[in-house]
DNA sequence: TCTTAAATGTAAAGTATCTTACAAAAGGAA
DNA sequence: TTCCTTTTGTAAGATACTTTACATTTAAGA
Protein backbone atom coordinates (compact mmCIF):
# COMPACT_ATOMS: atom_id res chain seq x y z
CA UNK A 1 0.00 0.00 0.00
CA UNK A 2 1.53 3.43 -0.87
CA UNK A 3 2.39 5.84 1.93
CA UNK A 4 -0.26 8.29 0.93
CA UNK A 5 -3.05 6.00 1.05
CA UNK A 6 -1.36 4.50 4.30
CA UNK A 7 -1.64 8.48 5.73
CA UNK A 8 -5.25 8.83 4.62
CA UNK A 9 -5.67 5.18 6.73
CA UNK A 10 -4.33 7.11 9.76
CA UNK A 11 -5.72 10.34 9.42
CA UNK A 12 -9.42 8.84 10.80
CA UNK A 13 -7.79 7.85 14.39
CA UNK A 14 -8.73 10.48 16.68
CA UNK A 15 -5.95 8.67 18.67
CA UNK A 16 -3.48 10.25 16.13
CA UNK A 17 -4.52 14.08 16.08
CA UNK A 18 -2.02 15.26 18.36
CA UNK A 19 1.10 13.79 16.61
CA UNK A 20 3.35 15.79 14.92
CA UNK A 21 3.96 15.28 10.90
CA UNK A 22 7.51 13.71 11.53
CA UNK A 23 5.34 11.64 14.04
CA UNK A 24 3.14 10.53 11.55
CA UNK A 25 5.69 9.92 8.84
CA UNK A 26 7.26 7.65 11.68
CA UNK A 27 4.14 6.07 12.21
CA UNK A 28 3.37 5.25 8.40
CA UNK A 29 6.27 3.94 8.49
CA UNK A 30 6.20 1.48 10.49
CA UNK A 31 2.39 0.50 10.47
CA UNK A 32 1.32 -1.92 8.35
CA UNK A 33 -2.22 -2.63 6.34
CA UNK A 34 -3.87 -5.73 6.21
CA UNK A 35 -6.93 -7.57 5.03
CA UNK A 36 -8.76 -10.15 5.94
CA UNK A 37 -11.73 -12.80 5.54
CA UNK A 38 -15.29 -12.99 7.52
CA UNK A 39 -15.18 -14.98 10.07
CA UNK A 40 -11.21 -15.65 10.61
CA UNK A 41 -9.42 -14.95 13.49
CA UNK A 42 -6.80 -11.94 14.01
CA UNK A 43 -5.10 -13.14 17.05
CA UNK A 44 -5.79 -16.16 19.30
CA UNK A 45 -5.18 -16.71 22.89
CA UNK A 46 -2.07 -18.17 23.66
CA UNK A 47 -0.14 -15.72 21.07
CA UNK A 48 2.40 -13.06 21.68
CA UNK A 49 0.66 -9.86 22.74
CA UNK A 50 3.37 -7.72 20.58
CA UNK A 51 1.17 -6.10 18.06
CA UNK A 52 -1.60 -3.40 18.46
CA UNK A 53 -4.63 -3.01 15.70
CA UNK A 54 -6.67 -0.15 14.23
CA UNK A 55 -9.81 -0.84 12.58
CA UNK A 56 -10.79 0.82 9.76
CA UNK A 57 -13.44 -1.54 8.13
CA UNK A 58 -15.62 -4.51 9.03
CA UNK A 59 -16.53 -5.52 12.63
CA UNK A 60 -14.23 -7.50 14.99
CA UNK A 61 -15.46 -9.19 18.26
CA UNK A 62 -13.60 -9.69 21.03
CA UNK A 63 -13.86 -12.35 23.33
CA UNK A 64 -12.87 -15.78 25.29
CA UNK A 65 -13.75 -19.38 25.56
CA UNK A 66 -14.53 -21.40 28.44
CA UNK A 67 -12.67 -24.91 28.63
CA UNK A 68 -16.23 -26.50 27.96
CA UNK A 69 -17.01 -24.24 25.30
CA UNK A 70 -18.70 -21.36 26.27
CA UNK A 71 -17.95 -17.80 25.11
CA UNK A 72 -17.85 -14.80 26.41
CA UNK A 73 -17.72 -11.39 23.97
CA UNK A 74 -15.90 -8.44 25.69
CA UNK A 75 -16.82 -6.02 22.86
CA UNK A 76 -17.94 -5.76 19.79
CA UNK A 77 -16.12 -3.52 17.70
CA UNK A 78 -16.34 -0.83 14.78
CA UNK A 79 -13.98 0.83 12.37
CA UNK A 80 -11.65 3.53 14.43
CA UNK A 81 -11.67 1.61 16.79
CA UNK A 82 -8.35 0.31 18.89
CA UNK A 83 -8.08 -3.28 19.65
CA UNK A 84 -5.28 -5.53 21.21
CA UNK A 85 -4.22 -2.89 22.91
CA UNK A 86 -3.70 -5.21 26.31
CA UNK A 87 -0.09 -5.54 24.81
CA UNK A 88 0.52 -1.95 25.69
CA UNK A 89 -0.37 -2.08 29.31
CA UNK A 90 2.20 -5.61 29.96
CA UNK A 91 0.72 -8.29 28.39
CA UNK A 92 2.69 -11.12 27.50
CA UNK A 93 0.34 -13.57 25.49
CA UNK A 94 -2.61 -12.60 24.50
CA UNK A 95 -6.03 -14.03 26.51
CA UNK A 96 -8.78 -13.14 23.86
CA UNK A 97 -9.49 -14.03 20.66
CA UNK A 98 -9.99 -11.21 17.99
CA UNK A 99 -12.35 -12.60 15.20
CA UNK A 100 -13.63 -10.78 12.41
CA UNK A 101 -17.50 -10.88 12.20
CA UNK A 102 -19.59 -11.86 9.18
CA UNK A 103 -17.74 -9.09 6.88
CA UNK A 104 -14.76 -8.51 5.36
CA UNK A 105 -12.28 -6.56 7.52
CA UNK A 106 -9.84 -3.84 6.76
CA UNK A 107 -7.12 -2.63 9.57
CA UNK A 108 -3.43 -1.81 10.45
CA UNK A 109 -1.08 -3.60 12.38
CA UNK A 110 1.65 -2.10 14.78
CA UNK A 111 4.62 -3.51 16.74
CA UNK A 112 3.82 -2.43 20.59
CA UNK A 113 7.20 -1.83 20.79
CA UNK A 114 7.29 0.45 17.85
CA UNK A 115 4.38 2.29 18.88
CA UNK A 116 5.74 2.37 22.71
CA UNK A 117 8.78 4.27 21.04
CA UNK A 118 5.92 6.90 19.61
CA UNK A 119 4.40 6.52 22.94
CA UNK A 120 7.83 7.96 24.64
CA UNK A 121 8.46 10.95 22.33
CA UNK A 122 4.83 12.27 22.70
CA UNK A 123 3.54 12.60 25.97
CA UNK A 124 -0.21 13.65 24.96
CA UNK A 125 -0.08 10.08 22.97
CA UNK A 126 0.40 8.44 26.11
CA UNK A 127 -2.29 10.07 27.88
CA UNK A 128 -4.40 9.78 25.52
CA UNK A 129 -3.83 5.99 25.81
CA UNK A 130 -3.99 5.94 29.18
CA UNK A 131 -7.50 7.43 29.28
CA UNK A 132 -8.58 4.81 26.65
CA UNK A 133 -7.39 1.88 28.95
CA UNK A 134 -9.19 3.68 31.65
CA UNK A 135 -12.77 4.37 29.70
CA UNK A 136 -11.61 -0.28 29.56
CA UNK A 137 -11.37 -0.44 33.35
CA UNK A 138 -14.77 1.63 33.71
CA UNK A 139 -16.40 -0.66 31.25
CA UNK A 140 -15.01 -3.92 32.73
CA UNK A 141 -16.13 -3.08 36.00
CA UNK A 142 -19.65 -2.03 35.12
CA UNK A 143 -20.21 -4.84 33.31
CA UNK A 144 -19.09 -6.57 36.40
CA UNK A 145 -21.53 -4.86 38.29
CA UNK A 146 -24.83 -5.15 36.02
CA UNK A 147 -23.80 -9.05 36.31
CA UNK A 148 -23.85 -8.85 40.02
CA UNK A 149 -26.74 -7.12 40.75
CA UNK A 150 -29.08 -6.79 37.84
CA UNK A 151 -31.39 -9.90 36.61
CA UNK A 152 -30.98 -11.62 33.18
CA UNK A 153 -33.65 -9.79 31.89
CA UNK A 154 -31.66 -6.34 32.77
CA UNK A 155 -28.87 -6.94 31.56
CA UNK A 156 -30.59 -7.79 28.35
CA UNK A 157 -32.35 -4.84 28.36
CA UNK A 158 -29.59 -2.72 29.30
CA UNK A 159 -27.60 -3.96 26.00
CA UNK A 160 -30.16 -2.81 23.75
CA UNK A 161 -30.28 0.56 25.26
CA UNK A 162 -26.30 0.69 25.19
CA UNK A 163 -26.42 -0.72 21.60
CA UNK A 164 -29.05 2.30 20.71
CA UNK A 165 -27.04 4.55 22.47
CA UNK A 166 -23.85 3.65 20.94
CA UNK A 167 -24.53 3.20 17.69
CA UNK A 168 -28.25 3.94 17.29
CA UNK A 169 -29.97 6.08 14.26
CA UNK A 170 -32.52 7.96 14.98
CA UNK A 171 -36.05 7.53 13.89
CA UNK A 172 -39.03 9.85 14.91
CA UNK A 173 -38.91 8.76 18.32
CA UNK A 174 -37.55 5.67 17.77
CA UNK A 175 -33.70 4.13 17.84
CA UNK A 176 -32.81 2.03 14.65
CA UNK A 177 -29.93 -0.32 15.44
CA UNK A 178 -28.11 -2.45 12.46
CA UNK A 179 -25.75 -4.95 13.66
CA UNK A 180 -24.43 -8.14 13.29
CA UNK A 181 -25.24 -10.00 15.73
CA UNK A 182 -27.20 -13.20 16.42
CA UNK A 183 -29.26 -14.15 19.61
CA UNK A 184 -26.37 -16.21 20.71
CA UNK A 185 -24.12 -13.27 20.46
CA UNK A 186 -26.27 -11.16 22.71
CA UNK A 187 -26.56 -14.06 25.24
CA UNK A 188 -22.61 -13.94 25.06
CA UNK A 189 -22.59 -10.54 25.69
CA UNK A 190 -24.57 -10.24 28.73
CA UNK A 191 -24.12 -13.39 30.02
CA UNK A 192 -27.43 -14.90 29.86
CA UNK A 193 -28.17 -18.30 27.47
CA UNK A 194 -29.81 -18.09 24.03
CA UNK A 195 -33.14 -19.18 24.90
CA UNK A 196 -33.12 -16.11 27.43
CA UNK A 197 -32.30 -13.96 24.86
CA UNK A 198 -35.00 -15.25 22.56
CA UNK A 199 -37.87 -15.37 25.20
CA UNK A 200 -36.89 -11.57 26.48
CA UNK A 201 -36.80 -10.28 23.05
CA UNK A 202 -39.82 -11.58 22.07
CA UNK A 203 -42.19 -10.43 24.60
CA UNK A 204 -40.29 -6.85 24.25
CA UNK A 205 -41.67 -7.07 20.89
CA UNK A 206 -45.56 -8.17 22.06
CA UNK A 207 -45.73 -5.59 24.70
CA UNK A 208 -44.40 -3.31 21.17
CA UNK A 209 -42.18 -2.10 22.89
CA UNK A 210 -39.00 -3.37 20.45
CA UNK A 211 -39.20 -4.68 16.99
CA UNK A 212 -36.85 -7.13 15.48
CA UNK A 213 -35.49 -9.39 12.40
CA UNK A 214 -32.20 -10.88 12.46
CA UNK A 215 -30.07 -7.51 10.74
CA UNK A 216 -31.57 -4.95 13.18
CA UNK A 217 -33.45 -3.42 16.26
CA UNK A 218 -36.32 -1.24 16.39
CA UNK A 219 -36.92 0.18 20.02
CA UNK A 220 -39.88 2.58 19.70
CA UNK A 221 -38.85 4.48 22.53
CA UNK A 222 -36.21 4.63 25.38
CA UNK A 223 -37.89 6.00 28.17
CA UNK A 224 -40.65 3.39 28.65
CA UNK A 225 -37.87 0.63 27.72
CA UNK A 226 -37.60 -0.33 31.73
CA UNK B 1 4.79 15.63 59.47
CA UNK B 2 8.08 16.77 59.03
CA UNK B 3 9.78 16.37 55.16
CA UNK B 4 11.98 13.50 56.35
CA UNK B 5 9.56 11.51 57.30
CA UNK B 6 7.50 12.22 54.10
CA UNK B 7 10.32 11.17 52.63
CA UNK B 8 10.93 8.05 54.76
CA UNK B 9 7.04 7.72 54.12
CA UNK B 10 7.55 7.38 50.07
CA UNK B 11 10.67 5.49 49.99
CA UNK B 12 8.55 2.40 50.77
CA UNK B 13 6.57 2.84 47.33
CA UNK B 14 8.07 1.61 44.09
CA UNK B 15 5.86 3.40 42.07
CA UNK B 16 8.49 6.20 42.75
CA UNK B 17 11.70 4.47 42.60
CA UNK B 18 12.59 6.31 39.33
CA UNK B 19 12.00 9.63 40.47
CA UNK B 20 15.16 11.57 40.50
CA UNK B 21 15.93 13.74 43.80
CA UNK B 22 14.50 16.83 42.33
CA UNK B 23 11.16 15.14 42.03
CA UNK B 24 11.03 13.45 44.75
CA UNK B 25 11.39 16.77 46.85
CA UNK B 26 8.76 18.17 44.42
CA UNK B 27 6.51 15.11 45.36
CA UNK B 28 6.90 15.75 48.93
CA UNK B 29 5.99 19.11 48.94
CA UNK B 30 2.46 18.01 47.36
CA UNK B 31 1.91 15.11 49.17
CA UNK B 32 -0.83 15.25 52.41
CA UNK B 33 -0.22 12.40 55.23
CA UNK B 34 -3.20 11.48 56.50
CA UNK B 35 -4.79 9.14 59.42
CA UNK B 36 -7.97 7.99 59.79
CA UNK B 37 -9.88 5.54 62.71
CA UNK B 38 -11.64 1.94 61.65
CA UNK B 39 -14.50 1.72 59.95
CA UNK B 40 -14.15 5.19 57.97
CA UNK B 41 -14.96 6.21 54.67
CA UNK B 42 -11.92 7.67 52.73
CA UNK B 43 -13.60 8.62 49.98
CA UNK B 44 -17.59 7.61 48.87
CA UNK B 45 -19.34 7.64 45.89
CA UNK B 46 -20.16 11.57 44.12
CA UNK B 47 -17.06 12.98 45.18
CA UNK B 48 -14.91 14.68 42.92
CA UNK B 49 -12.38 12.24 41.98
CA UNK B 50 -9.59 14.74 42.66
CA UNK B 51 -6.96 12.66 44.67
CA UNK B 52 -5.40 9.48 44.71
CA UNK B 53 -3.68 7.40 47.67
CA UNK B 54 -1.20 5.76 49.07
CA UNK B 55 -1.81 3.21 51.41
CA UNK B 56 0.97 3.04 53.87
CA UNK B 57 -0.89 0.91 57.36
CA UNK B 58 -4.03 -0.69 57.57
CA UNK B 59 -6.73 -2.18 54.87
CA UNK B 60 -8.89 -0.87 52.63
CA UNK B 61 -11.81 -2.06 50.63
CA UNK B 62 -12.45 -0.74 47.62
CA UNK B 63 -16.97 -1.21 46.58
CA UNK B 64 -19.96 0.13 44.91
CA UNK B 65 -23.24 -0.92 46.52
CA UNK B 66 -26.68 -1.36 44.37
CA UNK B 67 -29.46 0.49 44.86
CA UNK B 68 -31.01 -2.19 47.11
CA UNK B 69 -27.90 -2.46 49.53
CA UNK B 70 -26.21 -4.99 47.88
CA UNK B 71 -22.23 -4.64 48.21
CA UNK B 72 -19.34 -5.21 45.65
CA UNK B 73 -16.20 -5.40 46.86
CA UNK B 74 -13.59 -4.87 43.95
CA UNK B 75 -10.25 -4.90 46.02
CA UNK B 76 -8.81 -5.44 49.33
CA UNK B 77 -6.18 -3.53 50.09
CA UNK B 78 -2.63 -3.60 52.44
CA UNK B 79 -0.15 -1.18 52.66
CA UNK B 80 2.09 0.34 49.41
CA UNK B 81 -0.93 -0.10 47.43
CA UNK B 82 -2.27 3.01 45.08
CA UNK B 83 -5.97 3.75 45.31
CA UNK B 84 -8.60 6.39 43.50
CA UNK B 85 -6.62 6.44 40.91
CA UNK B 86 -9.55 6.37 38.81
CA UNK B 87 -9.18 9.96 38.68
CA UNK B 88 -5.68 9.69 36.94
CA UNK B 89 -7.76 7.64 33.66
CA UNK B 90 -10.56 10.16 33.28
CA UNK B 91 -13.13 9.76 35.96
CA UNK B 92 -14.70 12.86 37.00
CA UNK B 93 -16.66 11.75 40.08
CA UNK B 94 -16.43 8.78 41.89
CA UNK B 95 -18.03 5.34 41.88
CA UNK B 96 -16.52 3.71 44.37
CA UNK B 97 -16.30 3.83 48.36
CA UNK B 98 -12.87 3.49 49.73
CA UNK B 99 -13.10 2.19 53.51
CA UNK B 100 -10.93 1.55 55.84
CA UNK B 101 -11.56 -2.11 57.37
CA UNK B 102 -11.07 -2.79 61.58
CA UNK B 103 -8.10 -1.16 61.60
CA UNK B 104 -6.87 2.40 61.91
CA UNK B 105 -5.28 3.52 58.23
CA UNK B 106 -2.15 5.74 57.75
CA UNK B 107 -2.03 7.24 53.65
CA UNK B 108 -0.79 9.59 51.74
CA UNK B 109 -2.83 12.08 49.63
CA UNK B 110 -1.77 14.05 46.50
CA UNK B 111 -3.75 16.11 43.82
CA UNK B 112 -4.41 14.07 40.43
CA UNK B 113 -3.54 17.47 38.68
CA UNK B 114 0.14 17.47 40.67
CA UNK B 115 0.42 14.04 39.98
CA UNK B 116 -0.50 14.40 36.39
CA UNK B 117 2.22 16.94 35.64
CA UNK B 118 4.79 14.84 37.64
CA UNK B 119 4.07 12.20 35.07
CA UNK B 120 4.44 14.86 32.31
CA UNK B 121 7.93 15.22 33.29
CA UNK B 122 8.59 11.47 34.02
CA UNK B 123 7.60 9.28 31.55
CA UNK B 124 8.87 6.24 33.26
CA UNK B 125 6.20 7.32 36.01
CA UNK B 126 3.46 7.47 33.35
CA UNK B 127 4.55 3.74 31.58
CA UNK B 128 4.68 2.77 35.37
CA UNK B 129 0.73 4.03 35.62
CA UNK B 130 0.08 2.71 32.20
CA UNK B 131 1.22 -0.89 34.06
CA UNK B 132 -0.65 -0.17 36.86
CA UNK B 133 -4.32 0.45 35.56
CA UNK B 134 -3.61 -2.69 32.83
CA UNK B 135 -3.15 -5.11 35.98
CA UNK B 136 -6.37 -3.78 37.03
CA UNK B 137 -7.89 -4.28 34.10
CA UNK B 138 -7.15 -7.90 33.37
CA UNK B 139 -7.98 -8.87 37.09
CA UNK B 140 -11.26 -6.91 36.23
CA UNK B 141 -11.47 -9.25 33.33
CA UNK B 142 -10.98 -12.23 34.95
CA UNK B 143 -13.07 -11.92 37.53
CA UNK B 144 -16.03 -11.32 34.45
CA UNK B 145 -14.78 -14.55 33.65
CA UNK B 146 -14.65 -16.87 36.89
CA UNK B 147 -18.32 -15.01 37.35
CA UNK B 148 -19.68 -16.27 33.84
CA UNK B 149 -17.96 -19.74 33.08
CA UNK B 150 -17.72 -20.88 37.03
CA UNK B 151 -20.06 -21.64 39.83
CA UNK B 152 -20.34 -20.44 43.21
CA UNK B 153 -18.02 -22.98 45.06
CA UNK B 154 -15.74 -22.36 42.83
CA UNK B 155 -15.15 -19.06 42.82
CA UNK B 156 -15.30 -19.31 46.61
CA UNK B 157 -12.17 -21.89 46.31
CA UNK B 158 -10.72 -19.14 43.55
CA UNK B 159 -10.87 -16.76 46.09
CA UNK B 160 -8.88 -19.14 48.87
CA UNK B 161 -6.00 -19.61 46.66
CA UNK B 162 -5.85 -16.51 45.21
CA UNK B 163 -5.45 -15.01 48.98
CA UNK B 164 -2.99 -17.57 49.76
CA UNK B 165 -0.82 -16.89 46.59
CA UNK B 166 -1.23 -13.10 47.41
CA UNK B 167 -0.83 -12.96 51.24
CA UNK B 168 -0.16 -16.65 52.88
CA UNK B 169 2.71 -17.70 55.06
CA UNK B 170 3.83 -20.99 54.11
CA UNK B 171 4.10 -23.13 57.26
CA UNK B 172 4.80 -26.65 56.54
CA UNK B 173 2.65 -27.45 53.60
CA UNK B 174 0.27 -25.65 54.72
CA UNK B 175 -0.32 -22.04 53.62
CA UNK B 176 -1.87 -19.41 56.45
CA UNK B 177 -3.46 -16.48 55.43
CA UNK B 178 -4.53 -13.66 57.87
CA UNK B 179 -7.08 -11.36 57.37
CA UNK B 180 -9.66 -9.60 58.18
CA UNK B 181 -12.93 -10.17 55.98
CA UNK B 182 -16.02 -11.92 57.08
CA UNK B 183 -18.00 -14.26 55.34
CA UNK B 184 -20.07 -11.64 54.12
CA UNK B 185 -17.21 -9.36 53.04
CA UNK B 186 -15.95 -12.80 51.02
CA UNK B 187 -19.01 -13.01 49.66
CA UNK B 188 -19.63 -9.81 48.49
CA UNK B 189 -15.82 -10.25 46.87
CA UNK B 190 -17.16 -13.62 45.03
CA UNK B 191 -20.48 -12.77 43.94
CA UNK B 192 -22.24 -15.01 46.09
CA UNK B 193 -24.53 -14.72 49.16
CA UNK B 194 -23.08 -15.72 52.71
CA UNK B 195 -24.97 -18.59 53.24
CA UNK B 196 -23.19 -20.08 50.63
CA UNK B 197 -19.83 -19.14 51.58
CA UNK B 198 -20.76 -20.52 54.85
CA UNK B 199 -21.51 -24.30 54.35
CA UNK B 200 -19.14 -23.89 51.47
CA UNK B 201 -16.23 -23.51 54.17
CA UNK B 202 -17.88 -25.52 56.38
CA UNK B 203 -17.72 -27.99 54.08
CA UNK B 204 -13.77 -27.85 52.94
CA UNK B 205 -12.84 -27.93 56.99
CA UNK B 206 -14.70 -31.43 56.89
CA UNK B 207 -12.99 -32.27 54.18
CA UNK B 208 -10.04 -31.44 56.34
CA UNK B 209 -9.13 -29.06 52.98
CA UNK B 210 -8.65 -26.63 55.51
CA UNK B 211 -8.84 -25.19 58.58
CA UNK B 212 -10.18 -21.79 59.88
CA UNK B 213 -11.64 -19.10 62.65
CA UNK B 214 -12.75 -15.56 62.32
CA UNK B 215 -9.03 -14.22 61.86
CA UNK B 216 -7.58 -16.51 59.33
CA UNK B 217 -8.01 -19.38 56.74
CA UNK B 218 -5.36 -22.53 57.02
CA UNK B 219 -4.82 -24.30 53.48
CA UNK B 220 -3.86 -27.81 54.32
CA UNK B 221 -2.50 -28.41 50.83
CA UNK B 222 -3.10 -25.89 48.11
CA UNK B 223 -2.88 -28.69 45.27
CA UNK B 224 -5.77 -31.08 46.75
CA UNK B 225 -8.35 -27.71 47.14
CA UNK B 226 -9.98 -28.05 43.81
C1' DT C 1 -18.99 -10.02 84.75
C1' DC C 2 -23.05 -9.41 82.30
C1' DT C 3 -25.25 -7.54 78.16
C1' DT C 4 -25.72 -6.78 73.50
C1' DA C 5 -24.51 -6.77 68.77
C1' DA C 6 -22.19 -8.96 65.20
C1' DA C 7 -20.84 -13.01 62.99
C1' DT C 8 -21.48 -17.75 62.00
C1' DG C 9 -24.15 -22.18 61.46
C1' DT C 10 -28.00 -24.78 59.55
C1' DA C 11 -32.19 -25.91 57.18
C1' DA C 12 -36.18 -25.47 54.21
C1' DA C 13 -38.64 -23.10 50.65
C1' DG C 14 -38.69 -20.37 46.62
C1' DT C 15 -37.16 -18.99 42.07
C1' DA C 16 -34.57 -17.33 38.23
C1' DT C 17 -32.18 -19.21 34.82
C1' DC C 18 -29.99 -22.96 32.37
C1' DT C 19 -30.62 -27.38 30.03
C1' DT C 20 -32.62 -30.38 27.19
C1' DA C 21 -35.47 -31.10 23.46
C1' DC C 22 -37.63 -30.36 19.34
C1' DA C 23 -40.05 -27.67 15.81
C1' DA C 24 -40.32 -23.79 12.64
C1' DA C 25 -38.28 -20.23 9.92
C1' DA C 26 -34.72 -18.03 7.33
C1' DG C 27 -30.81 -17.81 4.56
C1' DG C 28 -27.13 -19.62 1.52
C1' DA C 29 -25.54 -22.84 -1.80
C1' DA C 30 -26.08 -25.89 -5.59
C1' DT D 1 -36.27 -24.44 -7.03
C1' DT D 2 -34.62 -27.71 -3.54
C1' DC D 3 -31.49 -29.00 0.05
C1' DC D 4 -29.05 -28.13 4.09
C1' DT D 5 -27.32 -25.31 7.82
C1' DT D 6 -27.94 -21.76 10.89
C1' DT D 7 -30.85 -19.20 13.56
C1' DT D 8 -34.94 -18.50 16.09
C1' DG D 9 -39.14 -20.01 18.76
C1' DT D 10 -41.33 -22.55 22.55
C1' DA D 11 -41.95 -25.49 26.39
C1' DA D 12 -41.04 -28.47 30.25
C1' DG D 13 -37.83 -30.17 33.46
C1' DA D 14 -33.72 -29.75 36.36
C1' DT D 15 -30.88 -27.19 39.57
C1' DA D 16 -27.80 -24.10 41.73
C1' DC D 17 -28.27 -20.57 44.44
C1' DT D 18 -30.74 -17.01 47.03
C1' DT D 19 -33.96 -15.90 50.50
C1' DT D 20 -36.07 -16.42 54.71
C1' DA D 21 -35.81 -17.90 59.20
C1' DC D 22 -33.92 -18.93 63.42
C1' DA D 23 -30.40 -20.83 66.55
C1' DT D 24 -25.71 -20.63 68.23
C1' DT D 25 -21.32 -18.69 68.96
C1' DT D 26 -18.06 -15.03 69.44
C1' DA D 27 -16.43 -10.57 70.46
C1' DA D 28 -16.79 -6.06 72.32
C1' DG D 29 -18.51 -2.69 75.62
C1' DA D 30 -20.37 -1.21 79.88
Amino acid sequence: MAIQSKTAFLEHFPLFETLNSDEKLRLTQMVEVKVKPRYSYIYLPGEASDKIFFLSKGTVKIGTHSKDGKEIIKSVLHPTAMFGEMGIVGEEERQDFARAMGQEVHYCVLKVEDFKRLMRSNHQLSIKILMLIGERLRRAENRLESLIFKDARTRIIDFLKDAADQRGRRVGFEMLVKHSLTQQDIANLTGTSRQTVTSVLNELRKSNLIYFNRKSILIRDMESLV
